[in-house]
DNA sequence: GGATCCGTTGTAGCT
DNA sequence: AAGCTACAACGGATC
């Protein structure tokens, strides 16, 4: 009889767990101790990984993980701060003479994986009665190590790739219905382990104790499946219909932090809510009537989630613009500080931009279409900075932050990827009526609420404030270039100038 | 092997 | 107001 050690990693929940049900249902667990490990240095104030919303928001997860594991399971979980072979080193020396077993979801990034096999090789091996075991598709639909791996795999580079892919692992694969794994406590026997000496973080408590966070999402498991069932499965016709995003912003129901997708990627990116779930979710809505098909649909998305956990795991040099095969070498030049620094503080003068970059810093979320935006106007738009700052802001940032998507999503905007679309279409930082946004009220109501400065801004003046007659400016009691700064740069001629740069950049690499 | 088509989600000007 | 077209023209897949 053995002790189950359930190290959770990327799976911050219960149901649709391979790793604890194994360890529920198999005859040879005795007991299960449930572990998780903070790995970010924390206590010099907020770490270089995760900015303070982040770290809260994962927190909070972890809290609801440990509340659930209580109730629902009779678990404890233990929770630990400091680096994971050290730590699972201490945890596993209470447990000396007896047969162990580590077990954890698949990690696919590099880092988690040298980790693991460090963690195997020098702890695991060096006890005999220590064994690990890995579940591969804890946080993907796919399972990623074996379609790499497999001979006849090619990195997917569109929907059509994927499309195949999925058909080859699973047949008729539209709107079918994964087995999930639930547990019913009531089919098994207690396994509550003893309880074992553990420390963490001071820090994290501060955090969580300290004034209301501004972010509007709130970490765990019941905050996940509470919001799937209030935006997919009571919202039927949203799941059906689901498309491009028309609007830019959020505001929903009078509420400006409410998102008009499902935003439930927080959810997915901490593994609060399993992507099979989602799926299957998805498939029996669509299942009764007509849809929407990928790479538009809720599907779609989620299969570009997995092509970008299968290229983020086969391309080489996949977060870096440099020996990256997916990653043209455009020549970025010299990091200009001052134009980053007013791109993330959202002082570019740009008011579209200037209220998406406010609203990642104060929420951790941002719009879909927002990140293209300010992607785009960072890199090959307006800026001509190298998509590596950009990608590095966000992930600091975003609440929903996941190394695959974001590398992926930034490959994609700044147009080096061969998946990206053709370089020249830019983004208009400033869109008109001629938008697909709704600039007259939806979206300039947008930069009203996180650009204060301009909220009495009339919406025909709204997204270039300086070409504003200055008796409209006075009226609206903010003179651009005192109360809110001028464009940092031409909009028209940087966008003229990038073109030709990213031209003259492909052809030079040809 | 050259032509053609296609790719999750562009913009601006004209009718 | 919606739809067409030019813009300038990538790169991989397919025929």
């Amino acid at each position: 009889m053995s002790v189950a050690i359930v190290w959770f990693r990327k799976c911050l929940r219960i149901h649709d767990n391979q790793a604890l049900s194994w360890a529920f249902e198999s005859n040879q667990i005795k007991s299960i101790l449930p572990i998780y490990i903070f790995e970010e240095e924390i206590d010099q104030g907020t770490t270089n990984k995760m900015n303070e919303n982040r770290l809260r928001f994962q927190y909070e997860c972890v809290l609801d993980l440990q509340h659930n594991l209580h109730t629902k399971l009779g678990l404890k979980l233990h929770i630990f701060s400091g680096q994971a072979q050290p730590v699972i080193q201490s945890i596993l020396d209470n447990f000396e003479e007896q047969r162990v077993w580590l077990i954890s979801e698949y990690c696919s990034d590099r880092e988690n994986i040298e980790k693991q096999s460090q963690i195997e090789t020098k702890i695991i091996d060096q006890n005999l009665n220590w064994f690990t075991k890995t579940f591969s598709a804890g946080h993907t639909i796919l399972d990623i190590e074996s379609i790499v791996n497999s001979p006849t795999y090619k990195p997917p580079n569109s929907m059509n790739d994927m499309t195949r892919i999925f058909s080859d692992e699973f047949g008729d694969w539209r709107n079918i219905v994964f087995d999930v794994t639930d547990i019913n406590p009531s089919d098994h026997q207690p396994k509550q382990c003893q309880s074992i000496e553990s420390e963490f973080s001071t820090r994290l408590e501060e955090l969580n104790s300290g004034p209301p966070p501004s972010s509007y999402f709130i970490g765990g498991e019941s905050a996940a499946l509470q919001r799937l069932k209030k935006k997919v499965i009571l919202e039927k016709e949203f799941v059906r219909n689901f498309s491009k995003p028309s609007s830019i912003s959020t505001n929903i129901e009078g509420n400006p932090l409410e998102p008009t997708t499902t935003g439930l990627s927080p959810y997915l990116s901490t593994g609060c809510l399993s992507v099979r779930r989602l799926w299957n979710v998805c498939s029996e809505i669509q299942q009764l009537s007509e849809h929407t098909k990928p790479p538009v649909s809720i599907h779609g998305q989620l299969m570009f989630r997995e092509m970008f956990y299968l290229l983020s795991k086969s391309v080489v040099n996949w977060d870096q613009d440099q020996g990256n095969t997916h990653c043209k070498e455009i020549e970025w030049g010299v990091t200009e500080q001052t134009l980053l620094d007013a791109w993330e503080s959202g002082e570019t003068g740009f008011p579209l931009i200037d209220a998406m970059m406010r609203q990642l810093d104060a929420t951790g979320w941002m719009h879909h279409l927002g990140r293209h935006a300010v992607s785009c106007f960072l890199t090959r738009g307006q800026l001509w900075q190298n998509w590596t700052h950009g990608r590095d802001i966000f992930s600091r940032k975003l609440i929903d932050s996941d190394w695959a998507l974001n590398n992926g999503n930034w490959l994609w905007l700044a147009g080096v990827a061969p998946f990206s679309m053709p370089y020249y279409r830019v983004y208009n930082p400033c869109p008109n009526q001629k938008s697909s946004l709704n600039v007259e009220t939806e979206t300039a109501n947008f930069i009203r609420h996180w650009v204060p400065e301009l909220s009495e801004f009339p919406s025909k003046h709204i997204f270039e404030p300086h070409l504003a007659p200055l008796s409209v400016q006075q009226l609206a009691g903010c003179i651009i270039g005192s109360d809110y700064p001028s464009p940092i740069v031409d909009r028209k001629e940087t966008r003229r100038q990038n073109l030709e740069r990213f031209k003259q950049n492909l052809a030079k690499l040809r």
